[in-house]
DNA sequence: GATAAACTATACGGTAACCATATAGTCAAC
DNA sequence: GTTGACTATATGGTTACCGTATAGTTTATC
């Protein structure tokens, strides 16, 4: 029996050099074994496994259908009635499942981008005094408000709105925003929107345009707008829509059709909502401009 | 309080709604509240959950992280400290985490691509059977051999020649194969290879020229050979190498250098050696080539 | 205003795929 | 023949839940 042994550890792995190549922990080794999904290609008198070198590929190929999700049972009955047929139906299938999530993964990156752009905005913004600036056109899916100022209706219809969204695949890395017609201007903290929006990037836009209504994306056009950031949430904001509007007209500018309302830095890097930061911007209809 | 929860109810969603808008159980709301990491905005003296639409964000972001393998302990560290710089920080380390997850799906693909052209290879050969073909060249990692044709010696240098693909970083979905130069053909089952060699795909290959050193990567070349496919393992494989030599010869054909010797079925679709399906080419040089 | 259907809660046990640790046997080398 | 590096089994713990049981609450209907 000795001698039989050694002969085996000249062609065989045991499980610890098996597991070093395969980059596991021993204990996965025989935890496979156990469950009977894997075993040594011989197993000694004296209880030691052996492993040949024509089982690494099959661990390999364990170790990918586990990276893809896929149960150890169900690896294991591909393995119990493994076949040439059985095998190429297993990787169609799974290159597909492969080829979705990394679709899924791209989607992922351009969510984080996004979000991260958002963020830093947030980041870096002087609050509380306007700056103007030029913005480029954006897409946005919109659901129009009729409610009044009320928390309830308010937490209603965003509710609606993000179902609506949810209900069309939209996730977008945009928070929810709200637009007031300009020539109805908050004179109070009970001010109502004309519609919430959510703000559409492009990857996001070209993928809505297969599914959602025409009628239901609107462009917030591009060009010049008056903004201001502010901490602290949603207390007292018609100040600052006040001082928007009085800005404008100080300065003999047009105004545009719409206030736009978007938290920037939301629950997600702050806690509660009195941490908020919020953007309100307003088109100006330069006389340089269409 | 009756009145209280009515209100609530109106501007907020309980355990199950937001469980279905998460696509969820509301099992794994519990448990979030149970850990700390995502609790409710409102708990009713009921007991009951209330959770708001700013929530929805979060929870999506925790299923976000929780989907790139980021376990919950460090997701709830990030919401206890959550900033917008920690925010930041946050998802440019996940950037680079996707992306590098995305390549690794991308190089998996190739994988299950050459795997499943293989194997369907091996499941429509006719075997027994001496086919002529066409065939392109082929890049390899070679790894020399000198031992003996026992099988301790095989094994160790199919050992050593996996080892080094592994530390070149090279996972091939192409099983190890032989090299047999013609001028010493087989006339027993105690043949001895001139060395292993591993097959790259394109992707493999152009990963290989920047690592591996040039010295260990050999070409097949393009160009018409002699094949046979062989049923039944290892078992009396000299025959059909003798069959192919004579082929050779009877046609009056030049021997080209080296025998190929392949799995193209093995454990992967086979149990047990021998059901394994191997390939045998040797090359033709025919006049009209150089 | 009573009752049933549909929800909510907590609690406890179970699952997958391991990992850590303890204890004991085995092997290889000096 | 003893030391150090291995091997084995056994047992309990981990993470992120899921299932089910039991009990209380709300809502719709009669």
């Amino acid at each position: 029996m000795n001698r039989y042994v050694k002969k085996i550890t000249h062609s065989h792995f045991t499980t610890g050099e098996f597991a070093k190549l395969c980059k596991v922990k021993k204990q996965t080794l025989f935890h496979y074994d156990d469950i009977g999904i894997f075993s040594p290609e011989i197993k000694a008198d004296n209880g030691y496994r052996y492993y040949s070198y024509n089982q690494l590929e099959v661990f390999a190929v364990i170790s990918m259908l586990k990276e893809l999700d896929m149960p150890l049972k169900d690896i294991k009955s591909y393995l119990d009635k493994r076949s040439p047929q059985a095998l190429v139906k297993l990787l169609e299938e799974q290159d597909k499942q492969v080829q979705k999530k990394i679709e899924e993964l791209e989607w992922l990156r351009s969510f984080i981008k996004t979000k991260s752009n958002i963020t830093k905005l947030g980041m870096f913004a002087q609050t509380g005094m306007i700056v103007m600036e030029k913005l480029e056109k954006e897409y946005m899916v919109v659901s129009a408000y009729s409610g009044s100022s009320t928390d309830k209706d308010i937490a209603a219809a965003v509710i609606k709105h993000l179902n609506y969204c949810h209900s069309q695949d939209i996730y977008s890395a945009y928070s929810i925003g709200g637009m007031i017609s300009s020539d109805k201007l908050p004179e109070s903290d009970d001010y109502a929107y004309d519609c919430f929006y959510t703000k559409l990037s492009r990857d996001d836009y070209a993928y809505c345009l297969k599914n959602t209504p025409h009628s239901n994306i609107t462009i917030k056009p591009a060009g010049q707008y008056a903004s201001i950031y502010r901490k602290g949430g949603y207390e007292n904001v018609h100040l600052d829509y006040l001082k928007l509007s009085n800005y404008v007209k100080k300065n003999g500018l047009t105004i545009g059709s719409y206030f736009y309302e978007d938290a920037v830095l939301d629950e997600l890097s702050m806690k509660g909502y009195d941490n908020y930061v919020l953007k309100l911007s307003v088109g100006i209809e330069s006389t340089l401009q269409l």
